[in-house]
DNA sequence: TTGTCTTATTTTGTATGCAAGAAAAGTCAA
DNA sequence: TTGACTTTTCTTGCATACAAAATAAGACAA
């Protein structure tokens, strides 16, 4: 007979989660740079666990998409280059359009008033950042609404596997960002205000748009909305990627013309 | 310096791998069903390893989508319900009818060859079938050039990330398949020798309209045209499924209507 | 110096031991 | 018998030991 049975307050998998985060952390904070060589000896006394769970986290975050690992040679930070990365958004633009379509059809209520306030919050912050002078944390705020946004889209759209799948590209996402991206906002740091205000109030109307779309129950209009959403998003990646492609080892000139630019 | 570098005839993990092959082939050969306990010292006594390989193993299967992992609890073979089986049906339609769209743009000559030769052989089986006795042979054959054929489309797509996502979901549907769907095989193979030489002839013509829409270079065409095809092989999963409805504990009625019989 | 062979060190892959949690069996009152 | 409590057995999670492979360092001839 069971004690207490499930969901009793047991530590689960106690060290191996705290190598998972730890390593994950360091990934996506850009400590770890893509192609760093992943030890699990290192790794373990970091982390202060043994071998056993950090390499059980190194397969952990390989699922993830942001580890390699290849047999007898250890795993290393996951190394994106051109190709990958334009198949990253190829997949994130359809499965994300595809999410907004289920979510005008299936949302709930719920859904629709957490979207909502993701929403109306972003459009908050993006009227005070008219007129702030401090704008960091107007902006690091603006863009935890952003993700929130785009989350609760995917969670009324109701498919726990598309859910998951658009999770992982994030993530992926996320690593290019923090190294190849990021590199360039301290260069144009000069400009981007007003340049960007612009842009913050440009993203604000197609989210408008996206979630009238999403609560009339119109999931063609809904999928549009967000593709041309985010191949906007995606286009201004490539765009700032670009700058950094000497960083790319794997890139060639036959790469450049970009699927989503011909559509 | 190194000896021989990269690309050696090393063994490469060899034990985790052979794990990995033994159980894989349990859960897809329907030994271990769906919510069958995976032990790991079970496991490594009947695969001929030690328990640390088959912990990375059932990791590595976790990843697959074929095996469910719970802290403490232990493995076991994923447990899948009707919703999760429709929300598997509702990503594969969207990932594969975009990589026939992505095949009709990026197919190179070799892919092209290769998917006419599975289509070819499809159809010269077929056509024997019409008259032959001894079917089962033919229709094995059958079914791997199907598979010939869907996955010539896939790597056509030239989206490696996109088909390491639908590969993922083709082993989830044939636990589906192998557990749900086949327990009906004997009960109607009385009728369904001429019924099936009907869907085949009709497979055949999708197949042939997909293949054309592709070499053509029509992107919106090969979408729509395997769109349609894949609703209806899934539509018919999901009614022989229906059939041994009895065996999903989550079957709702609320989970009854279909997003791909509305659309 | 440079290139090649040999030796030493590091790191991975695997097996195994042990503690703590979970499942099963046993015990006993009603 | 049933139901709750206790005890036992089993299983997982983690640490560690060890062999084999990979990497790095050293030796030595040209």
């Amino acid at each position: 007979m069971p004690r207490k049975s499930l969901s009793s307050g047991t530590v689960e998998n106690a060290h191996t989660n705290q190598a998972c985060e730890f390593i994950r952390h360091k990934i996506l904070s850009g400590a770890y740079p893509p192609g760093y060589r992943l030890k699990t000896i290192a790794l373990a006394k970091e982390s202060g666990v043994s071998r056993t769970p950090v390499r059980e986290a190194l397969r952990q975050l390989q699922t993830e998409g942001i580890v390699d690992i290849r047999p007898r040679l250890g795993a290393c930070v996951r190394e994106i280059n051109f190709r990958e990365f334009k198949e990253m958004c190829e997949l994130r633009l359809t499965l994300e359009s595809f999410s907004a379509e289920l979510a005008a059809t299936n949302h709930s209520l719920e859904d629709i008033v957490e979207i909502q306030d993701a929403f109306e919050n972003m459009q908050v912050l993006v009227g005070k950042l008219e007129t702030a002078t401090e704008i960091d944390p107007l902006v690091q705020e603006l863009a935890k609404q952003d993700i929130r946004f785009h989350l609760a889209i995917l969670n009324a759209a109701g498919n726990s596997l598309l859910k998951a799948d658009v999770l992982r590209l994030h993530l992926f996402n996320k690593i290019v960002n923090i190294n190849f991206i990021r590199l360039n906002r301290d260069n144009d740091s000069a400009l981007a205000n007003t340049d960007n205000q612009e842009r913050r109030r440009w993203v604000l109307e197609c989210h408008r748009k996206i979630f009238e779309a999403i609560k009339a129950r119109q999931p063609e209009a809904a999928r549009q909305t967000m593709r041309e959403h985010l191949k906007d998003i995606i286009d201004r990646s490539v765009i700032a990627m670009a700058r950094n492609e000497k960083r790319f080892e794997s890139l060639r000139a036959a790469d450049s013309e970009l699927f989503y630019a011909s559509t």
